[in-house]
RNA sequence: GCUGGGGUGGCAGAGCGGUCAAAUGCACUAGACUGUAAAUCUAGCGGGCUACGCCCUACGUAGGUUCAAAUCCUACCCCCAGCA
């Protein structure tokens, strides 16, 4: 029931899956289509909380796992829950550590019962089950949980593939039973610590098998969440297959529920992804290929730091009319970089995780237009795996 | 002037008779990065080829010893330290 009331669909479009929508969250109304950046540790590297608000960012993630295990629990309780300690205003979507079974493969042993993690800050021996996840995102203070799943690697075996997906169906259950019961504990108590406040979603895995991403799908679409992830995808599948297992899935999820694609991605994906009827992404590209010194433009990638760009005094996106394409050129961010200046990181970051927010904020408006199938085909013709 | 130390690829710096076109770092040239163990990683980096191999030119300069020299010897030219 809190699921309905949740999330709305304000307009489809008539040539694609593609719809806007609006997710309603106990902090503030998420437009959908929408980008979250990534602040795994209470930070989307290099940026201030203020520089997102003044991106109009509408929804980042945390991560369950690392804030955990640094600053732990008891700091980010007694600091009254992740928005107050980061100082974030809007919602926030905690991940759950599923991502972290799957990069940290060294380092965790899965069970039935959970996920046992070496901590690889310290070696210590931590474990994460459903309902500890749970817990943590409630003590995070939350606005989007995210169910405790096993993500698999790419390539996966198909035998593997399915026992992944049983495994994070039997964990979503327990997740849901979690926060279904911290909800009528704790439910009378301070309104912003208020579990029903929040929201927990399910996730989707099969890996590249269609009949075990509609066997998952359909299973979590059982439970009846408020929300549904695709997981496991952009892990090095080919980029068909990852359409094909989004297209499929969004097939057999209830319309009225949003639809999120988790670690995509790349302007092309993202454009892709929302024809086939996603509504919500978060990536670490933005952030992470800036530092490295790739920027977004509406021509395409820049690898800022090659040797072309020294002498290039242009915006980093001509066609971009923000305060940093307004005022600095590539060729000092080329020198930033070079001279391996901080402000390179923060300028890139700043730059990217602008664009990929104008970009979703376009889409939606072409949503509602009913431009959205020409607009994307325009903007995919302009723009290049390389920039120039 | 004497004594001692040293001159190696763009730079720093290993090597001290063959396995050396020469470790390593930096610089440089590209590429990658998708629910962040990432301000990271990978590759290339003397020249030329009928290129998983071959041929040139290379370790201050010029000679020499040796089957073989960046590595040993001689002379010269520079640099550094100490003494005059």
């Amino acid at each position: 029931m809190i699921a309905t009331r949740t999330f709305e669909v304000l307009a489809t479009c008539k040539d694609s899956k593609a719809r806007r929508g609006r997710i309603s969250t106990a902090h503030g109304v998420i437009d959908t289509p929408v980008f979250a950046p990534v602040g795994t540790q209470a930070s989307v590297k290099t940026l201030l909380s203020e520089d997102l608000e003044k991106l109009d960012t509408q929804l980042i993630l945390g991560n369950t796992y690392h804030l955990y295990l640094r600053p732990g629990m008891d700091v980010i309780g007694k600091a009254g829950g992740l928005h107050k300690f980061m100082s974030w205003k809007r919602a926030i979507l905690t991940d759950s550590g599923g991502y972290q079974v799957f990069s940290m493969e060294q380092l965790r042993r899965i069970s039935e019962e959970g996920v046992e993690f070496r901590s690889h800050l310290d070696g210590s021996l931590h474990f994460l089950s459903p309902e500890k996840a749970v817990e943590i995102q409630l003590t995070l203070g939350s606005d989007i949980l995210m169910c405790f799943d096993e993500c698999p690697p790419y390539p996966c075996s198909e035998d593997h593939a399915k026992r992944s997906l049983e495994i994070t169906t039997r964990w979503a259950k327990r997740c849901k039973a979690a926060h279904e019961t911290a909800d009528r504990r704790i439910g009378g108590s301070a309104p912003d610590r208020r579990p029903s406040g929040s929201q927990l979603w399910g996730i989707v895995q099969g890996s590249i098998f269609p009949e075990l991403r509609k066997e998952s799908a359909k299973q979590l679409v059982d439970l009846d969440f408020p929300g549904y992830a695709l997981g496991g995808l952009s892990v090095g599948e080919p980029q068909a297959a990852m359409h094909e297992m989004i297209s499929l899935t969004t097939e057999l999820l209830p319309a009225d529920r949003p639809r999120y694609l988790m670690g995509v991605g790349t302007p092309e994906d993202l454009w892709e992804a929302v024809d086939l009827g996603i509504d919500q992404f978060d990536c670490v590209l933005p952030t992470r290929n800036g530092r490295n010194g790739q920027l977004f433009t509406s021509a395409g990638k820049l690898n800022l730091k090659n040797a072309p760009y020294r002498e290039d005094f242009r915006p980093i996106d001509p066609a971009c009319d923000c305060d940093l394409c307004a005022r600095y050129t590539r060729a000092y961010l080329h020198h930033l970089f070079r001279s391996g200046e901080l402000s390179a990181l923060r300028l890139a970051s700043l730059h990217n995780v602008a664009f990929l927010i104008k970009l979703m904020r376009k889409i939606r408006q072409f949503i509602s237009d009913g431009t959205f199938k020409e607009e994307k085909k325009k903007f995919l013709a302009t723009y290049r795996s390389q920039g120039e």
